[in-house]
DNA sequence: CAAAAATCGGATAACCACATCCACTTTACG
DNA sequence: CGTAAAGTGGATGTGGTTATCCGATTTTTG
């Protein structure tokens, strides 16, 4: 349902979010996250071209969030990487209703829009502080 | 979000059901519901095989409903063609905490239910009997 | 039985998601 | 200024989804 690249960049994020404001390795990521190393880097360098994440080169440098976890959504970051796309129109092409979805897509759309009021409701910040037996990421942080 | 895959058997499952108890063939269906008649064909398979449809070969065969529409939901057709997958475990895969999901997969897991929920909720029949200005499929049935 | 109507199953191809590798560039620090 | 640390971008490989085609099989009808 939810691809890989979406659960790795959602992995990243939170290891960021937990960091922030400070900047974190490519290497550093991958350990803590399990996400293998090369395929990492292309998910951030999505991030950075969708304005989530600054990149700094060279020594002491490294990748770090743009925004405070506070004010980032797990919404923002699945549509950077993979928007969710809501049904607008009939996917039948059928010129005859315009935004009147008939029942089915109505429904499939229903659900699209409970998943993007699920991730759009719920801030990085939230998911540092919720009260767990089980730290972010299943992973003591800063192991 | 949706596969093409769930998306044609979805509109295959609406003719069919506003057809039941009748059988449909694939070209009838194929035509209905704008899905390329070879691939309409492995999806049927595919529902067959997981006991949503009854096919019968020769002539005057056909694909028809196993079920009632008033007993079929939309997420048995889902689940039969692409199961949405609860996220049981933490998929980093830590040992350390059983079944007790950090708040990141808490969060993605809680997506996945209300999507499961929506589709769980839903009858064939539902489907079909909504007052709406557009009939299922955006296509008037039997044209 | 023969012909036509239909599904079934296997082989094949195109395309995208996932993943890896490497040469290049930028940057800090001694 | 040189070296090591770090991200960037391009080329490449692999597997699964989507899609097509065709011969084989089943079933009804004449």
């Amino acid at each position: 349902m939810f691809s890989q690249t979406v659960e790795y960049a959602l992995r990243a994020i939170v290891h960021l979010a937990a960091k922030s404001p400070d900047a974190c390795t490519t290497d550093q990521i991958a350990e803590a996250t399990q996400v293998p190393k090369p395929y990492l880097s292309k998910v951030l360098q999505n991030l950075g071209r969708n304005n989530i994440v600054r990149s700094q080169r060279g020594i002491g440098g490294g990748v770090s969030l743009i925004k405070s976890p506070t004010e980032l959504t797990i919404l923002e970051v699945v549509n950077a990487v993979e928007p969710i796309e809501r049904i607008e129109v009939c996917p039948l092409g059928l010129k005859s209703h315009g935004k009147n979805l008939c029942p089915l897509h109505r429904r499939m759309d229903e659900a699209l829009a409970s998943v993007e009021a699920a991730f759009g409701g719920t801030t990085l910040a939230e998911i540092l502080n919720e009260p767990t037996g089980s730290p972010p990421l299943c992973d003591p942080i800063g192991s």
